[in-house]
DNA sequence: GTTTCGCTAGACAGTCTGTATTTCAGAATA
DNA sequence: TATTCTGAAATACAGACTGTCTAGCGAAAC
């Protein structure tokens, strides 16, 4: 009691399953926001649907900031967020604006609902997502800086617009609210937005 | 008591107090959205703001979502709506256009925090605000649809642009999201933002 | 003076979050 | 196999919020 002989535990199929289980949260949290992307979310439902007992998940997550913030995450390392940055770093960056557009494009379709909710939670209060949606904006935000500087550098931009100015409007065409204007409120496919986006960037400008 | 005489209130002072007890509580509520547009509203506190006991907002507007309904619907009646609309029905089209963006963003700024947060909270719950959000967006869905079709109309769209499109675009440019996505998101002021908006559905739309 | 009505005050049920406590089953070790 | 550790369940609790109900006051309306 008094000296406890500390034991080296290894604990994998432990890790394992507590990694299953943060898992199966999330996933329920995925599933609950897909089959309903407007109504409020009760972590006590999350909980049933994952099998789970409700401080499971304070213990899993801490709290339930600190469960959308790991969905953010979660999201950014699945959700082919390295796949967009990969397209927008072409060697052209004529090139890399329309692989760029197309990669967050595809991105926000493939997971619309769920950053849906994690956007507007971020905008209504900040602390109830943890640091996820500002974590991936501010990539997306220099990503944009460093693709306009890549236009102007190679003589792409038209000559009445500044590197700050096709910042500003990078920004918002690679929004996911840009996005989901069209593909849910104008019923756009992914196909359709991606190109009325591009068209848009490109007569604005390129020249 | 079993037969009750009715008789004729006109109700002048009384009606006058009510209205401006209504006014009070959307004054507090508009208050406290843009002292703090990114916490969490409680009832309880905005009564307590409008100096009125809780049960009397839910007296004067049913319920929390009529509140955020009646707050939607003030701010369309005050909040410059008809000047936007008025804006974009020039005989020209082009000057429409043009009207139409600088009408938006100026009622967008003027209540900025009101909308960001009537906005955000009908994406996360439809049924937390009311209808007032979807009217206001379904009156700027077919202004814009008007608009597109007049453009065409004056031989102003671009060969290679459809109605279809140039409302898609126009309506993505004259969200609310949009303007804000440039305004506290990229910290332009409303000229510019004004401006960029109107450059890009130019470029885009306009031969 | 009497009636009416907007509002207050207080209490209540119900839902949600977040936390603490106890307990159990099973993995990790010896 | 026996022991120890630990992730998770079960339960209970405090606190905040919504929405509703009651009783009652005070002033306007008659």
């Amino acid at each position: 009691m008094l000296v406890m002989a500390t034991r080296k535990y290894e604990q994998r199929l432990r890790a394992e399953a507590a990694e299953e289980t943060r898992r199966r949260i999330l996933d329920a949290l995925y599933q609950r926001l897909r089959e309903a992307p407007a109504e409020p979310v009760s972590i006590d439902r999350i909980a049933q649907m994952a099998r789970v007992a409700r401080p499971t998940v304070y213990l899993a997550f801490g709290s339930r900031a600190g469960l959308f913030d790991a969905a953010g995450a979660d999201l950014l390392q699945r959700g082919g967020f390295e796949r967009m940055l990969q397209a927008s770093a072409h060697a052209s960056a004529r090139e890399g604006l329309r692989g760029g557009i197309c990669g967050v494009a595809e991105m926000y379709a493939a997971n619309r609902d769920v950053i849906r909710v994690l956007s507007s939670m971020a905008q209504l209060d900040a602390a109830a997502v943890g640091g996820a949606v500002q974590r991936l904006e501010q990539g997306r935000a220099s990503g944009m800086a460093h693709l306009a500087q890549r236009l102007a550098d190679q003589g792409a931009l038209r000559p009445d617009v500044t590197v700050d100015q096709a910042t500003d409007l990078l920004w918002l065409l690679t929004s996911f609210e840009s996005f989901d204007l069209l593909y849910t409120g104008r019923k756009l496919s992914v196909d359709e937005v991606a190109r009325a986006l591009t068209t848009t960037a490109e007569h604005t400008l390129i020249q």
